[in-house]
DNA sequence: TTGAGAAGTGAGAATGCTTCTCACTTACCT
DNA sequence: AGGTAAGTGAGAAGCATTCTCACTTCTCAA
């Protein structure tokens, strides 16, 4: 019997090398949102030899596999997380200065599908995201709040 | 006395030459959302000649004064409107076919923050789009539904 | 009206992210 | 073990966007 390793989960039962099973470590390990050039700094600091197009492309086998999502940008970079949302509808929450995402759930899609019905439009897609500070990133000052 | 033209007042009071002007008034004739390459195309039509820079730099000079607004993204380049919204706080509805571009209110910014703060989040700042289709994209069969 | 200075312009170089190419290597099925 | 489809890597290429710098133009004040 063939043991289907979570890693060949994470690329959809795709092929998984050294490189790719050292990405999706790496991904696992970060404590949230990433771009390609942080998973690369990663990557290096774990001494895993990869080229730019393979962290690439395996970004986007595990993004085409969802186990992690683009979520947006920063800096002119696309930025990815693994998140806890699993496959249900959810948005996320990110951290503006470490990165952590928080998944939640979708703050009312009916209401807004009404709003578009009254200007004409029909909605097949929306995203959602919301900026903010995690518990540990605000200040002690700010926290008391 | 000196009038202050609607060009002035989109450039946030900033000097208004030949280019902003023809820049504010090819924005302002599209029908919805647009890219900098689809602008440098309407503006190219029209037989003005503005250089690449310079056409960043009115629709920056645009979106620092309110005038227009960064909705998302479209093939990989930066996607603008200028929205009926105002100055009060709403989101976006893009029709993925003409661009058409409609400003609905917030959907309940109240639930999100109460969602946040039961992951211990902070929420700063949120972003909301939602894509579809509007009533003259649509296509006959559909419009019935 | 004129002069000065600030601000805008444009061509092209530079930058940075991402994708493509192609010969080489490797994981996986039989 | 062998075949083969898929993954790899170095570097080139393709983009969107920004920067540079000499030149032009706008605006204000005198």
């Amino acid at each position: 019997m063939r043991q289907v390793s979570s890693d060949a989960r994470a690329y959809g039962g795709a092929r998984v090398s050294r490189q790719r099973q050292a990405i999706a470590t790496a991904v696992a390990a970060l404590p949230g949102a990433f771009t390609i050039d942080e998973l690369a700094v990663v990557l290096r600091r774990q001494r895993v030899t990869a080229g730019t197009a393979t962290v690439y492309r395996a970004v986007a086998a595990l993004a085409a596999s969802g186990w992690i999502e683009r979520i947006g940008e920063r800096g002119g970079s696309a930025l990815f997380a693994r998140c806890a949302g699993g496959s249900r509808h959810h948005h996320h929450l990110v951290c503006g200065d470490c990165g952590r995402v928080a998944a939640i759930r979708c703050p009312g899609v009916g209401r807004t599908a009404r709003s578009g019905k009254r200007h004409g439009f029909v909605i097949t897609r929306h995203e959602v995201t919301l900026h903010g500070l995690c518990a540990e990133c605000r200040s002690p000052r700010d926290a008391e709040a």
